[in-house]
DNA sequence: GATGTTTATGCGATCGATTGCACGTTGTCA
DNA sequence: TGACAACGTGCAATCGATCGCATAAACATC
């Protein structure tokens, strides 16, 4: 049943192809003679005709197809930004061509050129760095491009991220509040814009309360063995800290690892705040008090703004950022001493 | 700079663009002078010449894309699977359509079409239930296509699953081992091939040892509400089981948390067994005792398989078998009685 | 009834890459 | 030297839907 074309319904209904065209499109059939549609949308749905998508784009030039661009498709932060795109895009009758563009750039360009040569209507990139070489291929292709939970220091294109400023405010106002005053922080990659931006946050918000912050150390990746090693590092240099916000939740999961092959507990002996609120944080042993930074929302108004980018004509770059929410759980406790 | 074309790269070669297009395919460029192939190619370069996807694949009929299609992007289950896919189609110059078809067939099928209104050159399905009425509309549509995670009861298509009667054998012999004798099964939904599957190992597993299999409660769908309720049922039902092995890790969550509400502890009170070894298992409280199916790992003989299918002529359909792999963590213990 | 307007439909170019066929040139062999 | 093969390129049809323009008929207006 490979090939029901717009000619052959067109044929069997006895009216020329364009015709045929006008009365399957709900926007055009009223130009159309209702015998004619009711003749035509007969004769499609006998031969079971879907249009050829691949046709009109090449016709209209546009493709209906999102690129998203993921570090990492196996991390499950992704799943529900991808969630919310997904169907804020499904919903508007886009599809999304999701590919994992790995940590470096050098592939990521290679994977957002093979993107746009597939003639994409737009792209998301949550792979940004803070200057990202990605995206001035993105923008020098002329392809709507957003950007999503990070963004760049120089405004050259929207990007829908959390205030990461406030949300680790809310993250150390909690430890402070808890009577801890020497508190290390596990910092994100100085690439991203989360990494700085957070840190800042820790430090304003311990500045504030007139705490030092010093204690900090600063990974190179988002992972379990990057916060395993960090915290280890950080615990060596300042034994003294009790409680630690760290800048994301694997390297809170791989905080709370290193804390235990060292026989200390989490939250008795040390109390962690971990950021992001990734799926099952809430299921960890002990279920982490961090900061949600409402994933699939954002996922949601990035392929919004997307949206809007690509069908009205060219609005300013614009940060849209989504509030946090602190989410307390059983990684903290009052400080001991 | 949108819009180098194979015509505006031969023109400024001065030659025919058929010419360009040989000289730019590297399994042509042979028949074409060595010179001229260079002259096209440093024009193109010159250009920033991408082939457009979407015009070749209008006249050759292939897209180079494939659909994946899951019940529901934001469970992490299907992260791993997706990243394996990914991987592997990318590899061979194959971009992932990916969509969330939901739990219904109905919104499935919409989404199918719309796949392959897009003319992707095949499918993997991770929403099958055991006859499947999505695959239909696939196979009458001539798209090569392959079952991932679950399969049909029927062989019409090529499914990569796991061993599921060996898994949940695994499974039960554990605890039985551990010296449990009054064992619940939390069973998946009749319409997966890995609910039925897997009751089954479970009850073969039970019979083997000369155990009665009758404390099974059947749940609707995978999620940790479902967890819940099923496992109140089966604790009101048989108050005397000392373990339960369930079909899923988000069911085996879902009892876990059903039994802290009831003041009961897990494993002291009562050793739970999940299955798929999903991401973060081993992090949760407690750590799961799971089985390991390789998700990634199924996700990429998936998509191996399906570009055979797409190639290679006419595959008979097949049912290939990852191994399943027992990973003993925290949440079993010795019977206490 | 002549002119203007609306309505329904047909016509054909177009998007850009691919590819079977044809043509001319050069080289080969008897 | 004539017949033929091999090679390098050009030519033009093709994939299927879209859409501006043309046209014919129907209808309205004075």
């Amino acid at each position: 049943m490979r090939g029901a074309t717009l000619q052959s319904i067109a044929t069997a209904a006895g009216v020329h192809r364009s015709t045929a065209a006008r009365a399957l499109d709900p926007g055009q059939s009223h130009r159309i003679s209702p015998e004619v549609v009711e003749r035509v949308r007969a004769e499609a749905q006998r031969q079971g005709y879907r249009r050829d998508a691949i046709a009109a784009s090449l016709r209209t030039g546009r493709s209906r197809l999102v690129g998203v661009v993921v570090p990492d498709l196996a991390n499950p932060v992704f799943a529900p930004i991808l969630d919310g795109i997904g169907a804020q895009l499904s919903s508007e009758g886009y599809s999304m061509l999701v590919a994992d563009g790995g940590p470096d750039a050098a592939a990521q360009a290679a994977i957002v050129e093979e993107l746009i040569a597939r003639r994409v209507d737009g792209l998301v990139l949550a792979t940004a760095t803070r200057d990202d070489p990605v995206l001035t291929i993105c923008l020098n292709a002329g392809v709507p491009t957003v950007l999503v939970n990070r963004r760049e220091d120089e405004l050259r294109a929207s990007s829908i991220v959390t205030d990461d400023l406030a949300g680790m405010f809310l993250a150390v106002e909690h430890l402070i509040e808890l009577g801890h005053h020497r508190i290390g922080h596990l910092a994100g990659p100085v690439d991203f814009s989360t990494g700085v931006l957070r840190r800042k946050g820790f430090e304003d918000a311990m500045r504030t309360a007139g705490l030092a912050a010093d204690a900090v150390v600063v990974t190179t990746e988002y992972s379990r063995p990057a916060g395993r090693s960090a915290t280890a590092s950080l615990l060596d240099r300042w034994p003294d800290v009790t409680a630690i916000a760290a800048s994301n939740d694997l390297l809170a999961l791989g905080a709370i690892q290193e804390l235990k092959v060292r026989g200390l507990s989490c939250p008795a002996d040390l109390s962690i705040v971990g950021h992001n609120d990734m799926p099952l944080m809430d299921m960890v042993a002990p279920p982490l008090t961090t900061v949600q930074i409402g994933l699939a929302e954002m996922g949601e108004q990035a392929a919004r703004h997307l949206l809007d980018h690509i069908s009205g004509s060219s609005l300013k770059p614009a940060v849209l950022q989504v509030r946090p929410q602190f989410v307390l759980r059983d990684s903290t406790a009052m400080a001991s001493k």
